[in-house]
DNA sequence: TAGCAAGCAATTTTT
DNA sequence: TTGCTTGCTA
């Protein structure tokens, strides 16, 4: 492709870049890896590349596959492309890895044995097949937990291992036994016409790799391809990238290994970390020029980071200046914790900040709770972003699951979810027994259950309850036989299966909840007739498309609300005053994650978490957390303990833990367990006691014993009463705050 | 078959 | 502590 002409459209595209930025939205040909820190300009980046290619003719806009992770993500890029060329991009794919490979196997799943109506199995769904082949199998479900096991499939599937494959690399029992699952797993998918999230990925890297013709066609259509989160990529994107751009090479990957958080559901920072050598050529980019924070928090998230092995050398720095310092505070308690952020939003709302300007970062879903009454008392409006999403909730996925089963009637799952839902008398027996009379005589379910007279075993008044059952799904199959709008399906077979009969009856709010969120649902249903193309496959298209959308009901900005959610939900977003609760050990990092090895996932959890505030940043611990109705004594997170102290404005909370301890609890109360901090200290004062051997003054080369880690040597006396101590155990060498961790001299 | 109580486990989750 | 699964009883 020759040189872009230099023509003023196409330089208003780079003004406004810095240099690296512009490298990259102008680069040529091959492959292109722009690491992004974080906000660094990334989507700026892509959306105007997208634009620079289409301008300077490089491609038409039928030639371009962008990728990203979320659907959100997605709409925002096509929006902003087409704001930047000024019409329409409607022939660019501009989706999730997962719509991508749903529209490429809606046209050639035929080929491995589908038909174009596949379902789409959400993690629930694919979990409940997977316990079904489990009991199948008589395993011991207390064993074999159905979740233990799907994870392990998926893993396989995001490795590209299939049933095959991963029996013969099997190393134990347990995965000698899910491999049997595994097997019986894929039949099962296939027999009902049938695919989970990973296989949409994986079935596609199929067809392109068993028909070398469809892959050229691919290849040919999609002459440029972007990628976003690179980092989050898994092995079978990755093989996915390859079979579609691996050979023109046009392949632009953007991403930040310090954000790859995503590990434990198949991410591979390999890919990210090794795109270099997969692609020799590669011009790489960096863009560390940041737009978002203060200098300061862009030091703390560097000194956090730094702490990682594996990783990409980059160093954000910004022009903003360098703000205020970042605040510590170690609180009594999850109460006191959550009274202090209330308190300090009171404080910042009534300095005029808008609360939608505010957020809060967790560790664990469980921990809003607490944070939730005292806003609630407070009267502190908030939203939590995350929990149960719309197309999780009950009574949608019922819904959804009657239509699943009227577009595939081979779906199994779909049809045991609504078959007694509401109820109608057809219990999980008579259930049973239907699904192994399909099974045995190899037809389907709804086969089996449209003459259930035939079902071995089934008791009159349940050879009526399905006849009559079957009678409602008919006629209403029939009906969607006839292409009417899938808004109108959805209130039919609402009506007609009694569901909304069954909810009225209730007569609770949650029920009318229910109806709400259902007339929302055909709410959707009917935009979506408005948009979509006349066809006969509409009900088809219209499934597979909410299969694939989780984030229905998001995040609004400006609604004046102070935001809470996850750490990892956090990624990509931004808050001026952002607060991070729960930084203590076994919390925030996860005692999981310690016991697993995967630490560097929670400092880069951490980074994400500190990168995501503007202006103002506040960690909290608490010293003493009920967790699942039990006390827990942590101490501060190694990553407070990572932040250089100059950048800090810490505060233990007034009297020191032991008091507060000794005031709330009392002097009978039991004394903290061994793995409590300090423990043994109930003297009153903060914890600099003498002669139990915690404070005073440490000398490089003392032996100590820690409560949890266990015994160690002191490498490292610093500044800021730290100490680094090398463990025994794990010859891990840790940063502790001498004055408070749990240590005692030895001998 | 359905409803209730006891038992048990318990990160994070873009699709 | 909560929320879900399991097993027992009507």
């Amino acid at each position: 492709m020759a040189d872009a002409p230099a023509s003023a459209h196409l330089e208003h595209l780079l003004t406004g870049l810095n240099d690296p930025q512009r490298t990259a939205v102008a680069h040529g040909d091959g492959p292109l890896l722009v690491l992004a820190g974080a906000g660094s300009g990334k989507t700026r980046v892509l959306t105007h590349r997208v634009a620079w290619l289409i301008g300077s003719g490089h491609a038409r806009s039928g030639e371009i596959l962008a990728i990203t992770f979320t659907n959100k993500a997605a709409q925002e890029m096509r929006e902003r492309v087409e704001v930047l060329l000024g019409h329409s991009t409607r022939s660019m794919w501009v989706m999730t890895f997962h719509a991508a490979c749903a529209r490429i196997l809606r046209a050639e799943a035929p080929r491995l044995g589908y038909t174009r109506q596949f379902t789409i199995y959400d993690q629930s769904d694919s979990r409940r097949l997977v316990k079904q082949c489990i009991e199948e199998l008589d395993l011991d479900i207390k064993r074999f937990t159905p979740s233990a096991i799907q994870h392990q499939i998926s893993d396989a599937k995001n490795k590209l291992r299939d049933a095959a494959a991963y029996s013969e690399q099997v190393g134990d029992y347990f995965e000698r036994t899910v491999a049997d699952v595994y097997a019986l797993y894929e039949r099962a998918l296939h027999r009902m016409n049938a695919m989970d999230f990973d296989d949409l990925i994986g079935r596609t890297v199929d067809v392109l790799r068993l028909f070398p013709e469809v892959r050229d066609r691919y290849r040919a259509t999609f002459r440029y391809v972007l990628v976003d989160e690179y980092q989050d990529t898994n092995h079978a994107q990755y093989e996915l990238l390859q079979q579609i751009a691996g050979e023109h090479g046009n392949l632009m990957v953007v991403g930040d290994d310090a954000q790859s958080v995503y590990g434990f559901r198949g991410a591979d920072i390999r890919n990210i970390l090794d795109f270099q050598d997969d692609f020799p050529d590669a011009v790489t980019v960096k863009l560390e020029q940041n737009y978002r924070s203060t200098q300061t928090i862009l030091d703390a998230a560097n000194a956090v980071i730094a702490n990682n092995r594996a990783q990409m050398e980059k160093h954000l720095f910004t022009e903003l200046g360098t703000g205020d310092p970042i605040v510590v505070r170690e609180l009594d308690d999850e109460h006191a914790e959550a009274r202090y952020v209330a308190g300090e939003i009171e404080r910042l709302v009534d300095e005029g900040l808008s609360r939608s300007e505010i957020a809060v970062f967790y560790r664990m879903n469980s921990q809003s709770r607490v944070l939730e009454d005292t806003l609630i008392r407070r009267e502190i409006g908030y939203q939590i972003i995350g929990g149960t999403k719309f197309y999780e909730r009950a009574e949608i996925k019922d819904a959804v699951a009657y239509l699943t089963l009227l577009a595939n009637p081979q779906d199994a799952v779909s049809f045991q979810r609504v078959a007694n839902t509401p109820r109608r008398g057809i219990g999980q027996t008579s259930l049973s027994r239907v699904l192994s009379h399909a099974n045995t005589m190899g037809i389907s379910i709804w086969e089996a259950a449209a003459s259930p007279a035939e079902v071995p075993g089934l008791g009159a008044a349940a050879v009526k309850s399905i006849g009559r059952f079957m009678e409602t799904m008919g006629a209403l199959r029939a009906r969607s036989d006839d292409h009417v709008p899938v808004g109108d399906l959805i209130d039919a077979v609402l009506h007609e299966s009694g569901y909304y009969d069954w909810l009225e009856a209730e007569r609770t709010i949650e029920a009318q909840g229910r109806i709400e969120n259902l007339q929302e649902l055909v709410e959707v249903a009917r935009e979506f007739d408005a948009t979509a193309e006349e066809g006969e496959d509409r009900l088809d298209v219209f499934l597979q498309q909410i299969a694939l959308v989780a984030d229905a009901d998001t995040r609004q900005d400006d609604s004046g609300l102070v935001t809470l959610m996850t750490l990892h939900n956090a990624k990509g977003l931004e808050y001026p005053i952002v607060y991070i609760l729960g930084c203590e050990e076994g919390l925030f990092p996860h005692s999981r994650s310690i016991d697993e090895g995967s630490i560097e996932e929670e400092r880069r959890l951490c980074y994400v978490g500190i990168t995501r505030a503007m202006r103002n940043l506040t960690l909290t611990s608490a010293r003493q957390r009920n967790v699942y109705g039990a006390a827990t004594y942590g101490m501060p997170s190694r990553f407070i303990g990572e932040l250089p102290p100059e950048l800090l404005d810490r505060e233990e909370a007034r009297g020191g833990w032991a008091a507060a301890r000794a005031a709330s609890i009392g002097g009978t109360a039991p004394r903290p367990r061994a793995t409590s901090w300090a423990a043994g200290n109930t003297s009153g004062a903060p914890a600099p006691a003498g002669d139990t051997g915690g404070g005073g003054s440490w000398r490089v080369g003392e032996d100590v014993v820690h409560a949890a880690f266990g015994e160690g040597v002191v490498t490292s006396v610093e500044p800021g009463g730290v100490i680094v101590v090398r463990f025994a155990a794990d010859r891990s060498e840790r940063k502790l705050m001498a004055e408070y961790a749990p240590i005692e001299r030895r001998g």
